[in-house]
DNA sequence: GTCACCGAGCGGC
DNA sequence: CTCAGACCGATTCGG
DNA sequence: CCGAATCGGTCTGAGGCCGCTCGGTGAC
């Protein structure tokens, strides 16, 4: 058995340096102690979660749970719990200042394991029913009950999926190969073929890992799209060709049929087959073998629909109920296997002649796609996009293989904010983590006639001394104080962009912006130069229009 | 005892 | 999904 | 030609809005 301590302990060396090749180092060293079921479960811990990926079951202990029990256990106040986070902005932080001051302390206390631990949050996560969401706090009662101060952060930690050792994804596989001498990059590969990372370390001490392969029924991450910053860039390396793709505004899924089965695997590798019922037939008549990649839309007829229809039925339980409210179409652009033959290492222009080959039919298509030679075609192509209801672009590499879960330039999405608007600060809150202490987050309104109205906050954007200054300026600025919240006199206006707005009944102007992001402060326009509702309203009417 | 609603958790972008 | 910042290896520049 | 400065790739961290499900709870 492994001590969770130890764990802890390494953990915590680990987020001291700021090396990362110390970080690599000082985990594998860990990770060679420890016997086979502790690496397992250490492994996926370090991944930021307790179950890998895919797993049916789902923790369903949260925030708010672990605040409760740690209230129950250390008799603190929600204001007590409300200051310490200011102080850490971090609950695990929290937890192990709490966990220090418990009223009963046990007096005999077993050490925690790795392995016991965990048996005990597979219990709370396979509960179901009645006395459920009990079971589950009362399982975290009684491993914090056992828990040392640096433990409790940890466990904590691991809980919300945040560790914050500034090791993650990336290093975390290195740190596998270095302390089982595997090649980094056979450990890369088996991680995102698999993304079970336990199962990959126990392979990699075995030395299994080449038998990694693609299999059907087993999700493999999906390769993802970089950012173009300007359109001439898939051009620099001189003239080529590359393929230019719509970029469907839905969810992406990837599809493994054979023998009777069609499975739907989302973005996190959770079966998300029976949300889509009309798919099966369609699918099926597809070929009879084959992994395929596509982006699932709500369907209007002729264009695709917002995305909060499509909302409306993922994870849905009585799918035929809105399946015809709602219907869907998807849009493949990809296929990774064909029978037993692997295609992942074809390029791309190999691997679309396949998939055009393919039968398709029904709400099953082929994704809209061209290739183009120079910058003028591809803007071109970017309009036409747009005018078929789209989001974009992605622009792909015809001679680039699949690889799964990197965002290299291999792939690039290019897709415009819908606009900018001039909003004015009303209330700032701290951050979180490394932006504690920093009033980081804004809520920001528009002008009704004379009136304020709250349409989203905003966080990103900023540099750490823009945050800074307008720490300073708020907190002297302040109207009310929440502790957390602080209400602040209208003075400071940002341009935010962003790239959709929605109705929404969360701000009282009745709207919500799609992914804000601060632009810059207009430290040029006082606050009655602002943007106002009207603006708003307009720009949700054009958009609509497309 | 039933039902409607709410908060929490989760995962989609 | 977004953006900023940190680290690290590779490349370029200056002495 | 070598060491220093800089560049670019990659990784990390922080935080936004939406809609579904489930368990718990309060109203009737």
């Amino acid at each position: 058995m492994a001590r969770w301590a130890e764990f802890a302990a390494t953990l915590d060396a680990v987020s001291r340096t700021p090396s990362k090749r110390e970080k690599v180092t000082l985990l594998a060293a860990y990770l060679r102690r420890l016997p086979e079921e502790a690496l397992r479960v250490a492994c996926t811990y370090l991944t930021g979660r307790v179950l890998p990926p895919g797993d049916p079951d789902k923790l369903q202990i949260g925030w708010s749970t672990i605040v409760e029990v740690l209230k129950e256990l250390s008799g603190a106040t929600d204001r007590e719990v409300s200051e310490l986070y200011l102080r850490w902005g971090d609950l695990g932080d929290v937890a192990a200042e709490l966990v220090a001051r418990r009223r009963a302390v046990p007096l005999f206390r077993e050490p925690l394991t790795l392995e016991g631990a965990h048996a005990q949050l597979r219990r709370a996560a396979a509960a179901r029913g009645k006395g459920a969401a009990e079971f589950r706090a009362a399982v975290l009662r009684a491993l914090l009950e056992q828990a040392q101060p640096m433990e409790a952060k940890f466990l904590v930690r691991v809980l919300t999926g945040d560790l914050r050792i500034g090791l993650k994804e990336g290093l975390l596989q290195e740190a596998v190969a270095e302390a089982f001498g595997a090649r980094p990059g056979a450990v890369r590969r088996a991680d995102l073929l698999s993304s079970d990372l336990g199962e990959v370390a126990c392979q990699a001490r075995r030395g299994e890992l080449a038998a990694a392969s693609l299999r059907y029924f087993r999700p493999f991450r999906f390769m993802l799209a970089g950012t173009l910053a300007d359109p001439a860039e898939p051009f620099h390396d001189g003239p080529q060709e590359v393929l230019a793709e719509d970029k469907y505004d839905g969810v992406r899924v990837q599809v493994h049929r054979l023998g009777d089965r069609v499975t739907l695997y989302s973005r996190t590798l959770d079966d998300v087959t029976d949300s889509f019922p009309e798919l099966r037939q369609p699918l099926l008549q597809l070929g009879p073998a084959y992994i395929a990649d596509g982006e699932l839309v709500a369907w209007a007829g002729q264009r695709p629909a917002p995305f909060q229809r499509l909302q409306q039925r993922l994870r849905r339980l009585d799918p035929f109920q809105v399946a015809e409210q709602v219907p869907v179409a998807l849009f493949l652009f990809d296929v990774l296997k064909l029978g037993e033959q692997d295609l992942m290492d074809l390029p791309l222009a190999e691997r679309r002649q396949r998939l055009q080959a393919m039968e398709f039919s029904g709400p099953v298509r082929l994704a809209s796609a061209r290739p183009v030679r120079d910058v003028a075609s591809l803007r071109e192509a970017f309009r036409d996009a747009r005018e078929r209801g789209n989001e974009g672009l992605v622009v792909k590499r015809l001679d680039a293989p699949y690889r799964p879960g990197r965002r290299g330039g291999l792939w690039l999405k290019w897709k415009e904010p819908l606009a900018t608007l001039d909003v004015v600060v009303v209330g700032a809150e701290y951050g979180h983590g490394k932006r504690a202490g920093w009033l980081s987050d804004y809520t920001f309104a528009v002008w009704d006639g004379d009136r304020l109205r709250v349409v989203g906050k905003a966080y990103s954007g900023l540099q750490d001394a823009e945050i800074a200054e307008l720490t300073q300026f708020f907190l002297h600025h302040t109207v009310r104080d929440f502790g957390h919240f602080k209400a602040v006199e209208p003075k400071v206006v940002l341009e935010v962009a962003f790239d959709a707005v929605t109705r929404s009944d969360r701000h009282d102007s009745g709207y919500a912006l799609r992914f804000p992001r601060i632009v810059r402060v207009r430290a040029d326009k006082t606050p009655r130069e602002a943007s106002t509702l009207e603006e708003v309203e307009a720009l949700y009417r054009q958009q609509r229009e497309g």
